[in-house]
DNA sequence: CGTTTTTGACCTGCGC
DNA sequence: GCGCAGGTCAAAAACG
């Protein structure tokens, strides 16, 4: 497919993040929030989301040898500890970079279409009833006599695209599909604006599972791959040891010690907070995870963090014990 | 032959 | 309402 069109000086990674180099003026980012990069000296943004940072482990660098992730923000009911340490699957040349905490709020409205209503909350743990490959058209199409073209264009109207939590990764890889553990069926790709780099669209191949994934290189930083996951898993993680490009290595054979290996000495650390009204929100989020959070916001889990590595996020916490 | 990727078309949301 | 950009579908091709 043909490239871009036109290139608007302003930037906007995607409908739903913005890789916030330092630029926060966006006037509007879509739906949900900002990626975005700090400096580790922002030792403060980083505590404000509960990431604790042993002083010492900065020599311009934040070490994510020993970064724990309280994420549970002054509740700490929960860590996701970095590990770069631990052996990784080494079938690639890329490096982690940095770990990604998103935060995501879910967007439930299922409106037009009751076919999932699962979906209304994060934490549901049944899937979607009959998740065929195109997901999105269940109900739409009961209601619709299949007719050639007609069938074929309702068969993509009437229910609205439910949003679920968000979260994404900043990776230093040359590959840009990087194994997480889960087997990826391809979508789709787009050429993004403003950006020589297409974005993919991957979904889970388990066809119960609805999640989605979104990989994408940054235009700023080619060596730079942005991974954005979409909704939660249903079910366990494939064996790991699959074939893959590349290994992001978020192991979860033992959900209690969910670990995300990472490379040490990344330069700059990148997270998520979601939009609105800058720093504060994050804040927030804490708050959210921790009332009750059917939104799925489990940054603040008080379970004993079974799996609440960063794929615990995308893992119901029903399925993490095995 | 089953599964995955490719890719053009189509849908949706949003700004103007 | 129109145009743009992001997101998804689905047929065909490629792959194992």
């Amino acid at each position: 497919m043909a490239g871009n069109e036109k290139v608007d000086p302003e930037f906007r990674a995607s409908s739903s993040w913005e890789l916030g180099g330092g630029r926060h003026g966006s006037d509007k980012v879509s739906d949900h929030g900002y990626l975005f990069g700090i400096d580790y000296r922002e030792s403060s943004i980083l505590s404000e989301f509960g990431w604790n940072i042993p002083a010492e482990s900065t020599g311009g660098f934040v070490d994510l040898d020993r970064i724990e992730f309280d994420l549970a923000g002054g509740g700490a009911d929960g860590f996701v500890s970095v590990d770069s340490s631990a052996p990784r699957s080494d079938d690639t040349s890329y490096n982690i970079l940095e770990p990604m905490v998103r935060v995501e709020k879910v967007e439930a409205s299922v409106s037009a279409s009751p076919s999932n209503p699962s979906l209304s909350s994060s934490s549901s743990e049944d899937p979607p009833e009959k998740p065929t490959d195109s997901g999105v058209s269940s109900a739409a199409d009961a209601a619709t006599p299949p007719s050639d073209t007609a069938s074929k264009s309702s068969k993509k109207k009437v229910q609205k695209r439910i949003r679920q939590q968000r979260f994404a990764f900043v990776t230093k890889s040359e590959v840009d599909h990087l194994e997480d553990g889960y087997r990826w069926r391809k979508y789709g790709q787009k050429a993004v604006k403003n950006s020589p780099f297409p974005r993919s669209y991957y979904r889970c191949t388990n066809s119960k599972c609805m999640v989605k994934k979104r990989v994408e290189r940054s235009y700023e930083d080619p060596s730079v791959v942005i991974t954005t996951y979409e909704g939660q898993h249903c079910h366990h993680s494939v064996g790991l040891g699959y074939p893959s490009r590349g290994s992001l290595s978020l192991h979860l054979q033992d959900p209690a010690s969910a670990s995300y290996f990472t490379t040490p000495r990344p330069s700059t650390s990148h997270f998520i907070y979601p939009q609105q009204n800058s720093l504060h929100n994050i804040t927030q989020l804490h708050n959210q995870g921790k009332g009750g959070a059917s939104h799925g916001v489990q940054i603040a889990n008080s379970e004993p963090l079974a799996g609440q590595g960063l794929l615990g996020d995308i893992v119901p916490p029903g399925m993490r014990k095995g």
